[in-house]
RNA sequence: GCUUCCGUGGCUCAGUCGGUAGAGCGAUUGAUUCGUAAUCAAUAGAUCGUGGGUUCGAGUCCCAUCGGGAGCUCCA
């Protein structure tokens, strides 16, 4: 594939080539213009870039567009790669350039230009009668776009700012073969299978009503699993040396004021009042951690002073970005908030890092780290800011951690680490974050007495691992598409028995296992074993026993596993072994 | 919050041009007592998200509102 570079140059690459992609899945958004220009001429371009899985591309429409247009521009689509079009490229000087676009009316582009420095040298990208301003690179003929499709508009603010108009987007993707597409299109279709929401419908796990938009409910089997993951959890943090406290979820006005976030979080804070004082649930556990440390003084051998904390937290959160237990208006933070010297920053740092690293491991998740710095409306002054964005920055690079700076994204009080974590189709989510933060400390006036027998100020670190246990467990079950390994299944094994004359015997055996502390239930209902199985099956339930004549009378039992089939017979002491080799965390 | 789409029994969905709701699964009851992904039969279950409007007549058309999906903005 010939792809004509923003010099004037022509490369090779392959599809499979990242060069390659991009410039035909740029192509194509090029072509969903052209084809956008010839059948509404009044429409105005804005900016149509290739992304990770396709393209978009935004426009001003002057009527209201919806996905009924595909159709008819799927179709002229399909007729400018049968035209064959070349792309040709030519560049002008800057003036030259908004002449042109001021010709075209395409007033987004004239915005753009006219940011541009003067003596930029503009580059276009010209197929037939589409002119588009635009640094390339892309492929050399519109007809290697051999299967394309639009897949769906949405609204996006020009330039990414809210305060913006919002444009249409309308996203596609393309490939250089029908059977890719169809391939992809699949993909797609298996991985909204595994979307958590559906799942946990489906397994029982969780439910969302409209008496409570964000607000989830924990079915009895999820809580099973929310319990296990704090059951892990508190084993882990006993280990790593951190005592748990719990704070109430409702504090008074000043509490908030002190630590800044009645101005700077107000928007998000669900506030109520007591005996006509002003209260605040909390967005998050930190003041409250703050007096449980100013109760009394501290010593520098204290630290580092690590005080955990589950916390439920409510925040306000916008409608429109609500997503089942991704993004909640109520959740738990496993939070920890850790009193240090700045000489202890990088230790922690990294002790800290390696926790998240080994539970994503365990779990298997892969994920990306982001350091983010500070934002526009934050509190303290240049110098610590500096300080503590380094300790972040060196700890990460002593770790060799790879990472990605968000610029601007920090917490009001501090920088931090972000951890992101991907879902089922791909979108990532931020769950763990380290933040270190030298402003509460000082709010609320927070001391220690060092070495010198001085007093001074403490370095505050406010971390979590699974970020929020709502999300945690969405990533979760989308990772393992409900089939959840042993120790975090609700129910671990199930008995059935080929007919009622057996139900007395598979009743033993369930209080065998539960005694051995294992979670099972008797399917006993006077159906065919073929059904029982569909059933135990469809709820992916790792263990299933079976119980007729045969195990009765050798006081064996039947084996199958959810994904290995049968295993045969066997007896209550073997499976015992085999489950508890399995069933650790 | 914004753009756009969607909202029919517990679940998944059908319902033509407006003519007064239908299936499968599930549930319940009965029969069946069965060997590794669906036994048979019967019964119950819906003022079609909610509130207005147009119309002789609205699940179907219009408006508002609530909830949901996709994305944007925001964020754990």
């Amino acid at each position: 594939m010939k792809i004509k570079m923003k010099d004037g140059s022509i490369k090779e690459a392959d599809f499979e080539e990242e060069l390659g992609k991009n410039a035909f899945w740029h192509t194509t958004s090029h072509i969903l213009a052209q084809a956008i220009k010839r059948l509404y001429p009044t429409t105005k371009c804005a900016i149509g870039p290739s992304i990770a899985e396709g393209f978009y591309y935004d426009f001003d429409f002057d009527f209201r567009f919806s996905e009924e247009h595909f159709t008819e521009i799927e179709a002229q689509m399909e007729k400018i790669v049968k035209e064959n079009l070349q792309l040709k490229h030519f560049t002008t000087d800057r003036k030259k350039a908004i002449q042109i676009m001021e010709k075209r009316e395409e007033t987004y582009k004239v915005e753009m230009l006219n940011d541009l420095p003067e003596n930029e040298e503009i580059s276009f990208y010209q197929q037939g009668e589409y002119l588009e301003m635009c640094s390339g690179p892309h492929v050399a003929y519109t007809n290697v776009i051999k299967a394309f499709k639009l897949l769906s508009v949405a609204g996006a603010y020009w330039r990414g700012d809210e305060k913006n108009k919002m444009l249409t987007r309308i996203y596609g993707i393309s490939f250089p073969s029908k059977d890719m597409l169809k391939e992809y299109l699949n993909r797609l279709e298996e991985a909204k299978k595994r979307d958590h929401r559906k799942l946990g419908k489906e397994l029982g796990l969780f439910a969302l009503f409209e008496e409570g938009p964000g607000f989830p409910f924990f079915l009895p089997k999820g809580l099973i699993l929310k319990n296990l993951l704090i059951d892990y959890w508190r084993k882990l943090h006993i280990r790593e040396g951190y005592t748990e406290i719990s704070t109430p979820i409702i504090l008074n006005r000043q509490l908030w004021e002190t630590s800044g976030h009645w101005e700077h979080y107000k928007d998000k804070m669900y506030t109520t009042l007591i005996d006509g004082a002003d209260f605040a649930i909390k967005p998050m556990s930190c003041p409250g951690a703050m007096l449980v440390y100013k109760m009394e003084s501290h010593s520098y051998r204290e630290f580092p002073m690590r005080i955990s904390e589950l916390g439920l937290i409510h925040r306000n959160e916008k409608s429109g970005t609500l997503h089942g237990l991704m993004r909640v208006r109520c959740c738990t933070q496993d939070d920890a908030h850790i009193f240090i010297t700045p000489e202890q920053i990088q230790d922690e740092i990294k002790g800290i890092v390696h926790l998240i690293d080994e539970v994503y491991s365990n779990f298997g998740f892969k994920y990306h780290v982001e350091l983010s710095t500070r934002p526009k409306n934050s509190i303290g002054n240049d110098e610590d800011w500096e300080m503590a964005t380094n300790g972040l920055k060196n700890a990460l690079d002593s770790l060799k951690l790879p990472y990605i700076i968000n610029d601007g994204d920090g917490a009001f009080y501090g920088p931090k680490i972000d951890f992101h974590l991907e879902d089922s189709i791909g979108r990532t989510w931020q769950c763990g974050t380290i933040q270190l933060d030298f402003q509460l400390p000082q709010c609320f006036e927070a001391e220690y007495i060092g070495k010198d027998g001085n007093k001074h100020r403490p370095i505050m670190i406010h971390r979590v691992v699974f970020g929020s246990i709502e999300r945690f467990i969405g990533i979760l079950i989308e990772h393992f598409a409900g089939k959840f390994p042993l120790w975090l299944s609700p129910i671990q094994v199930k008995i059935l028995s080929i007919s009622d004359k057996y139900i007395d015997y598979a009743k033993k055996i369930e209080m065998t296992l539960k005694k051995e502390g294992f979670r099972c239930e008797v399917d006993g209902r006077s159906e065919k074993i073929g059904y029982k199985i569909r059933t135990a099956q469809l709820e992916k339930t790792p263990y299933m026993l079976i119980i007729g004549e045969k195990e009765v009378k050798a006081n064996h039992v039947s084996v199958r596993k959810r994904d290995d089939g049968d295993l045969g017979n066997m007896s209550i002491k073997q499976l015992l072994e085999i489950l508890h080799k399995e069933n650790i965390s």
